[in-house]
RNA sequence: GCCAGCAUGGCGCAACUGGUAGCGCACCCGACUUGUAAUCGGGCGGUUGCGGGUUCGAGUCCCGCUGCUGGCUCCA
């Protein structure tokens, strides 16, 4: 809805006659006045078009997000006079605001800060937009020193413009004028004001109860390890009660779905203490899971021109001198183990000791496989692959379940060809990811292509610029959306990564692929050309799940736990209504089992009624029951994981129709 | 690495202001023999993550370590 306006008005009284009585996700709560969002009661100019952003509106969203962070601040500076502030933005879902307190915030206190809100907003203060110059504010705002700080990045001396002052600071500041934002009661008393550059919802009742504070924790000050922490809390505010709800529910899936819940649930893996933070071991059931997923990985490689090498875990440190691992990860490795050193009775060094490190990639591995003798351009596209298991350092408090640990599985490939041949090689290797990510059941991917970060890499300008146009041409040839990452790349090359969304809209960084012309110079490698001369290959680091382990949970959320038939542990349960029944049933196991499934006959004396809900908690994909009347048939029933069933099944069909989901990797 | 919180039998949880550990599930034994998500009865199992300290007495209070959780920073 778009008006054109007389001169002198508010954007409000602009909008007022077509949205009187606008509630929940219709509530105005700001405008957009010539493409920029204003305060409902800012002056409009004569001409200006004016439209009406409405709460339930991504802008709507934030702006009501980013008053829900000025009345969280309110609430701690009145229960915490100590507190000074930071920056409080809208974020995903929510909001927070930093702040510098004495004593950091505990569960309780946000209880008291959420109440505290909720007065607040029924109180229903007014959000009034005050512009000030570069002195008033630094009066005004003298117990601030974050904001005067702010102040002072921006002001006219500082070219704040366009630099990143600190992620989310934009909503403090930005550009312009600088502006305060006061809290006004209904007496017309001020609550509260802090430097803001807006806008804001007219009143806090716009918060209604759709509101609340999730977590407390600690954040650098403008994101930078060597400043401040700041006690940050975050919260989630919504249009409506019902965004709310729906939020909560949303992360209460997420919560069901949680990997480490399942892998403890569906008895997949643990991370035993004994071994260390980080440190995953795959029990049985997880094992066939994360076999399955590498045999069909193997097969495909096999089939699309890999060769397979093994490489061993640990290497003499000459190794990553050489690949540069050493000058640009040795924090992210694991500290070395001195061996072989020998010293007399004195302590006199006998005999230099070596260094030995675990692995934290298997690249340079694969280029001394590479280089163990001469190579043709006949050779090339050399790809090379191997599931190999680094190891690295990674800073304790980053640890999280299966996603980011100290050791894991990469699916990893290094293909060496000719410049030539590397975009071809891009375009078929994209196809060939999305392809197998397909078949594990992921279908929804955008492309991100990470870009060179001059402080942070090496090699020269048309080495990058030619390696980042293949790989662009590559993403754009796979019609995917591309998202650019700039400075995101490796010190060695640029790299496109497939992001995919899950089944509840989660998106996880998946495969990449990298293109690396320093490696090969570092290690020397070259081949024979056509023509006699020597040439250096181009190499091309892959991996499609990352790491195995990471893949394993990505596939385990999901699925939340329901894995297809050809993933799934355990895939048929055979249960028989009564004890007599059983034998028929390991008949039909038997019969399965000659084609390759996994089956078991649960015999135990639990009550029927009790197996169907103890493997249907396992997630088995088929449950085979079987009573009198599927004896007699020859038949067998099946149930589903979804309650469903279909029953009398002729056996010969059953076992048909369980070996066809498997066979197609079908989900059931 | 930083901040905060947490750590009780395999799993999920309980034990008021310090008074010497309890429940459900799982597991084991027995009875029951049943048509689509929990049959009944009995039993086993924990020196409360580890190490120190305070106290007549510590699951509970204090210190250190390990691990976990949520963030921040990082993520080749």
């Amino acid at each position: 809805m778009e008006r054109r306006v007389p001169r002198g008005a508010t954007a409000w009284q602009v909008l007022e006659g077509d949205h009187r009585g606008g509630r929940g996700d219709d509530a105005v709560v700001v405008a957009r006045v010539g493409g920029d969002l204003r305060d409902l009661d800012a002056e409009v100019a004569e001409g200006d078009v004016v439209e009406a952003v409405t709460a339930g509106s991504p802008d709507g969203l934030a702006v009501l997000r980013h008053s829900a962070a000025h009345v969280l601040a309110q609430a701690v500076q009145a229960a915490r006079p100590d507190a000074r502030l930071g920056i409080g933005p809208p974020v995903t879902d929510g909001f927070y605001y930093d702040f510098d307190v004495e004593v950091p915030f505990t569960p309780e206190d946000l209880q008291g800060l959420q109440k505290a809100m909720g007065r607040i907003v029924k109180e229903g203060q007014r959000f009034r937009r005050r512009v000030v110059t570069e002195d008033e504010a630094r009066a005004e705002l003298a117990d601030e020193p974050y904001k005067l700080e702010l102040i002072g990045l921006k002001g006219p001396g500082g070219s704040g413009a366009g630099e990143e002052v600190a992620e989310g600071a934009s909503v403090e500041v930005g550009g312009g004028e600088l502006t305060i934002y006061e809290n006004v009661r209904r007496d017309g008393s001020v609550a509260w004001r802090d430097l803001c550059r807006g806008p804001h919802a007219p009143s806090t009742k716009a918060l209604g109860n759709a509101f609340a504070l999730t977590r407390s924790a600690a954040a650098y000050w403008r994101g930078d390890q060597a400043n401040a922490q700041l006690q940050r809390v975050y919260g989630t505010a919504w249009a409506t009660k019902e965004g709310l709800t729906a939020y909560v529910e949303r992360l209460a899936e997420a919560e069901r779905r949680d990997h480490r819940r399942l892998g403890t649930e569906l008895d997949l893996f643990s991370f035993p203490d004994e071994i260390g933070s980080g440190l995953a071991v795959f029990h049985p059931r997880g094992g066939v899971v994360r076999r399955e997923m590498e045999d069909y990985s193997r097969r495909r490689h096999e089939e699309s021109g890999y060769s397979f090498v093994t490489t061993p875990h640990i290497t003499k440190k000459d190794l990553f001198e050489t690949s540069g691992h050493l000058d640009w990860y040795a924090d992210g490795m694991f500290p070395p183990m001195h061996l072989d050193e020998v010293r007399d009775a004195d302590g006199t060094l006998r005999r230099q000791g070596q260094d030995y490190y675990l692995k934290p990639m298997n690249c340079p591995f694969h280029n001394l496989v590479y280089r163990s003798r001469g190579r043709s351009y006949r050779e090339l596209p050399l790809r090379l692959f191997e599931f190999g298991t680094v190891y690295r350092y990674e800073k304790s408090g980053v640890v999280h379940g299966l996603t980011r640990v100290r050791g894991m599985t990469q699916d990893d490939a290094h293909i060496y060809c000719t410049r030539e041949q590397m975009a071809a090689e891009l375009g078929s290797l994209l196809d060939f990811v999305l392809g197998l990510l397909r078949d594990y059941g992921l279908d929804d991917f955008y492309l991100e292509l990470s870009t060179r970060n001059p402080d942070k890499s090496i090699g020269s300008d048309a080495d990058w610029e030619e390696a980042t146009e293949a790989l662009r041409h590559a993403a754009g040839t796979s019609g995917l959306e591309l998202v650019p990452d700039p400075g995101g790349a490796a010190f060695y090359g640029p790299k496109i990564s497939v992001q995919a969304r899950d089944a509840i809209g989660r998106t996880w960084q998946m495969s990449t692929i990298q293109v690396d012309f320093q490696l090969p110079q570092r290690f020397e490698l070259e081949y024979q050309a056509a023509d006699g001369t020597r040439q250096r290959p181009v190499m091309i680091h892959r991996a499609l799940f990352g790491s195995i382990e990471r893949f394993f949970g990505v596939l385990l959320e999901h699925y939340a736990g329901a894995f297809p038939p050809w993933l799934a542990p355990v895939q048929v349960v055979g249960i028989p209504v009564a004890g007599d029944f059983a034998p028929h049933l390991h008949d039909v196991a038997a019969r399965l089992r000659a084609q390759g499934v996994r089956v078991e006959v649960d015999d135990s004396d639990d009550r029927m009624q009790k197996k169907i809900r103890t493997h249907t908690k396992q997630k088995v994909p088929f449950l085979l029951i079987a009573g009198a009347e599927d004896v007699e048939k020859g038949a067998v029933s099946f149930r589903f994981r979804d309650g469903s069933q279909d029953n009398g099944v002729p056996v010969d069909e059953a076992v048909a129709r369980v070996v066809e989901a498997v066979r197609t990797r079908a989900q059931v």
